[in-house]
DNA sequence: TCTGGGGTCCTAGGACCC
DNA sequence: TCTGGGGTCCTAGGACCC
C-alpha cells in the first residue's frame, strides 16, 4: 500500500502558521513578479479564484473581497516543507518527497500490524499539531490511487481515520472511489488528454480505467498512457523512490520587471541567473557538462513566435566553477541575443551533472577544467555569502553600473518576513 | 500596462560507432 | 539485384507534474 500526504492549501497555509489574523480569511498567494496566482486558501476557492490566473485579470475580485495578498515566499516555504517532511520521515520506512508539499509513504507491509486510516488520521493529526499545517493523507494500493484518493479525501470523503483521510482497501472501495473523480482530474491526466478522452466520452476515472490498453498506447503517450491503466486498475507499476541525488537537471531563470532589451541588461541577468546555479551545484556536489542559456519575448504580446531562443553550450569538462559556466553562458547569450527585441525573461540550465570531486579530467586536447585554486576561491565566495546575505560577493557580469538598480529585479509588493530562516525576521512573541 | 519557476519522462530522427 | 544488428549521443519537441 502507498500512502499520500499532501499538505493543504500549502503555501496559504505556511502564511497562516506565522500570520493567524489570516485564518478564516481569503488568503492569496502570488508567483514571483507578482504575476499569477500559485495558491488559495479554502475561502479564496471558494469565491472563485482560479489557480494561475494572471494577478491583473482578478485584482478587481480580491481588493471586492479583501483577500489577504502575499508575494511568494519561498524561504518560508522550503523550511515549513522540510519540517513536515522531516516528520513524515519518522512514520513510515520510506518516504519520497514528491513535491514540496507532498509525499508518498510506502505502507508495504503495515497493514498487517496497522488499521491503517486509525494511523493515517494521527499522523495526520501530529502533522498539524507540530508544523501547524493541516493535510490530507490518501492510502490505496497503487501512487495514481492514493493521489485520487487523497483528492477525495481533500473533497471532505472520508471512511474511518476521521476526516482528511481515505483509504481504498478493497475492490468496492476503489470502484466507488473510480466513479467519483472526473477523468480531467487523475494525476498524469494533463488538459491535452483530457480533451482526446472526452472526445470519446471517456468522463470518469472508472470509464478511464476501462479503455483498451491499445488505445492507451496510442493517444495517451505510449508507455505512460498504459501503465496509468495499470495503476487505476489497482496494479502498481511504480514504486517510492527515495529522494535520490542522481537529479537530471537544475534549472535557474526569471521573468524581469520589465521587458529588457539591451545585451548588457540581459548579460547581467544571466550572470546572476549562472551565480545561483553555480551555487546550487556546489551545495548538492554536482558538476555539469551542458549548459543551456536562453531568453524569451513575450508569448502574449501578439505575433510573431517564435518567443524563445536558447543556445546549447558542451563544456570541455563537467564543473561547478561559477566563473567557467558564466563565460559559456555569455557565449551562448552573444549567439541569440538580437537588437530590438523586447525580452522579458532569461535563464539558465544545466544538464550532464555528475558527482563533483572525481578531480580534473584531462581531454584529448589538453583541455582542463578551471585551475584548481579556483575551487578556492568557489568555496570562499559561497562561506561570505552563507554568513553575510546572498549577493554580498559577486562575479561582476551580475552588477549592475553604479548607483543604479539592475534593470532585471523582479517586483515583490507584499512579501512576508522570512519568519524562520533570517535572524532579523524572527518571529517575536510578546508576553 | 500587468501572465511563475523548476522539474520528469517519453518519442523520434539523424549522426556515428563497432 | 541482394545490403545486419545493436548501441550511444545529440537535438527538439510534447506532455505532464506541482
Amino acid at each position: 500500500m502507498f500512502g499520500l500526504v499532501d499538505c493543504n492549501n500549502f503555501y496559504a497555509s505556511c502564511e497562516r502558521v506565522f500570520r493567524p489574523e489570516l485564518e478564516g480569511r481569503p488568503v492569496v498567494v502570488l508567483s514571483n513578479n507578482d504575476g499569477c496566482v500559485i495558491a488559495r486558501s479554502q475561502e479564496a476557492k471558494a469565491l472563485g479564484l482560479r489557480m494561475g490566473e494572471p494577478y491583473f485579470k482578478v485584482r478587481e475580485l480580491v481588493e471586492r473581497h479583501r483577500m489577504a495578498v502575499c508575494s511568494s515566499n519561498y524561504e518560508l516555504y522550503g523550511d515549513m516543507s522540510r519540517r513536515v517532511m522531516w516528520y513524515l520521515s519518522h512514520v513510515a520506512p520510506t518516504v519520497e518527497v514528491y513535491s514540496i508539499d507532498e509525499a508518498f509513504l510506502d505502507l508495504a507491509g503495515m497493514d498487517r500490524w496497522h488499521d491503517l486510516a486509525g494511523w493515517a488520521g494521527e499522523v495526520r493529526g501530529a502533522v498539524r499539531q507540530r508544523t501547524g499545517i493541516p493535510v490530507c493523507v490518501g492510502v490505496a494500493p497503487t501512487k495514481t490511487l492514493a493521489k485520487l484518493a487523497n483528492r477525495l479525501a481533500k473533497q471532505g470523503a472520508h471512511t474511518s481515520g476521521g476526516p482528511g483521510v481515505l483509504v481504498l482497501s478493497d475492490e468496492t472501495e476503489r470502484r466507488e472511489a473510480l466513479a467519483r473523480v472526473a477523468v480531467e482530474d487523475v494525476w498524469g491526466v494533463g488538459y491535452r488528454s483530457a480533451a482526446k478522452l472526452h472526445e470519446v466520452g471517456v468522463r470518469t476515472a472508472a470509464q478511464l480505467a476501462g479503455v483498451g490498453d491499445a488505445w492507451a498506447r496510442k493517444h495517451l503517450g505510449g508507455v505512460v498512457g498504459a501503465r496509468l491503466l495499470h495503476e487505476l486498475r489497482g496494479f502498481s507499476c511504480a514504486g517510492v523512490v527515495v529522494e535520490d541525488e542522481a537529479r537530471k537537471s537544475l534549472a535557474c531563470t526569471r521573468s524581469f520587471g520589465q521587458p529588457l532589451t539591451e545585451l548588457a541588461d540581459l548579460a547581467g541577468a544571466v550572470a546572476t541567473h549562472v551565480t545561483r546555479a553555480g551555487e546550487k551545484l556546489r551545495r548538492q556536489g554536482l558538476s555539469a557538462r551542458l549548459l543551456t542559456v536562453f531568453v524569451e519575448t513575450s508569448k502574449y504580446a501578439g505575433p510573431p513566435p517564435p518567443y524563445s531562443f536558447s543556445a546549447q553550450l558542451t563544456l570541455p569538462v563537467a564543473t561547478d566553477d561559477t566563473l567557467t559556466l558564466g563565460q559559456a553562458a555569455q557565449r551562448g547569450l552573444e549567439r541569440i541575443w538580437r537588437p530590438g527585441r523586447r525580452y522579458v525573461k532569461a535563464g539558465v540550465v544545466l544538464d550532464g551533472l555528475e558527482r563533483a570531486g572525481a578531480g580534473p579530467q584531462a581531454t584529448l586536447f589538453g583541455d582542463l577544467g578551471p585551475p584548481p585554486e579556483r575551487a578556492g576561491l568557489m568555496r570562499a565566495l559561497d562561506a561570505l555569502n552563507g554568513r553575510y546575505g546572498t549577493g554580498t560577493v559577486q562575479v561582476a557580469a551580475a552588477m549592475p553600473p553604479p548607483g543604479q538598480p539592475p534593470a532585471w529585479v523582479m517586483r515583490r509588493g507584499a512579501k512576508s518576513p522570512a519568519f524562520t530562516t533570517s535572524w532579523g525576521e524572527l518571529w517575536e512573541v510578546k508576553c
